[in-house]
DNA sequence: TAATTAATCACCCCAATGGGGTGATTTTTT
DNA sequence: AAAAAATCACCCCATTGGGGTGATTAATTA
């Protein structure tokens, strides 16, 4: 086996900071090489602390977590952020996992699965607690009770892409009155007159 | 604790279907109802069977797997679907889950680990296999070094909302001809000429 | 401090697009 | 047999979209 895994710990609630650091710190592959109890605590050092995984909080005085991940990705772009927090709502997961976090878990978490999650975030892997990884499965699945045909949701779909009817035409094959045609049935049936409206609609009941 | 877990397995390969059942039959708490070669077969007879989970091949002969989750579906609306299968390309496993399938699971997920996924696909769960979890986390993350300013990536996501220039510069409270000017630096710095374009590559880039 | 980059607004042009009407024919599905 | 889906046609016209060419004022970085 290789060195072991150097980690960083910042958090702001002091037990939960110390519960952790002791934790990872006792278990052999692993080192916690620094803590903090904000970014602008961390920002100043963890560049030469060279950590090669986070564990971050999301709710923490001055700069957010969510936040401070790019910010941490820029001054360590090869280490991995793992968000560890009580924070469930999907926007707050989207929005860490879009700046660049590698893996969500809630505090409920397991000893045992944040240290197997550390190691898994270094290999590649993209831990999540039970309850992050529904919702992540969720927001990829489409509606099944759309209302709209099949041939109505591809050319929504193309609508979604920014194309024009012409385009849209030209790729399936269809007369451009025909493509007008689909589209007009669609908001009819979506109650909507643009296609801004049509495809906000659309993603929101995720039928595209 | 309540009653077994019903299982049901589609899976065309007969060792591996046999292997599936004895593994998950002899395990307390859950019961094989039926198993299944191909859809086509699963489709006369598991709407008797009424499992609560069906764990699915993608490759099968016939109706693909992937196909074979809607109709699932709609035969069993409170059954979840758990795929098995060796398929690790990125199409598939959204596919899949877009489909319906409410985990995905590689075949060389060890025992332990499919027989805890169904449990916990069952408990609203989303089991995944570590390198499933890492594509699918990838899948959120966006391009940390995007070219564009924050206000052209702003933009451009307005423009992948369908949105106009008019109802761009409404929503902003800048001037259409602002709109306009963001729109042009933003195709120079994409090397593209239309909306279409300018979403397509920003899509495939995770600007935005 | 100097030089870029970002963000804002202005006015030229014109073909193409988008949305609204109204209607019809042919498959496919139910 | 009836309903839904998919196809095409022609009416109208204001709005949009893309191409040019510039300019001014922050803000940021070198």
């Amino acid at each position: 086996m290789g060195r072991s895994i150097k980690v960083s710990i910042i958090e702001d609630d002091e037990t939960l900071r110390e519960g952790y650091a002791f934790l990872i710190g006792a278990t052999e592959g692993y080192d916690v090489v620094s803590s903090y109890c904000s970014y602008d605590e961390a920002a100043k050092k963890i560049a030469i602390d060279r950590p090669d995984v986070i564990l971050l909080d999301i709710e923490l005085p001055g700069v957010n977590g969510i936040d401070a991940i790019p910010k941490l990705k820029k001054l360590l772009p090869n280490c991995y952020i793992l968000i560890l927090t009580v924070y469930e709502s999907e926007k707050q997961i989207f929005n860490a996992l879009a700046n660049g976090a590698s893996g969500y878990l809630t505090k409920n978490t397991p000893s045992a699965k944040i240290i197997e999650s550390i190691k898994e975030v270094r290999e590649g892997g993209g831990p999540m607690s039970i309850n992050i990884a529904r919702l992540v499965i969720r927001s990829f699945q489409k509606n099944q009770e759309s209302p709209l045909s099949k041939r109505e949701t591809q050319i929504l779909e193309l609508i979604g892409e920014g194309k024009s009817r012409g385009q849209i035409a030209g790729e399936l094959f269809i007369d451009l009155e025909t493509v007008r045609s689909h589209i007009k049935n669609i908001y009819l049936k979506l109650d909507v007159n643009s296609r801004a409206d049509a495809i906000k609609l659309a993603r929101q009941n995720k039928l595209i």
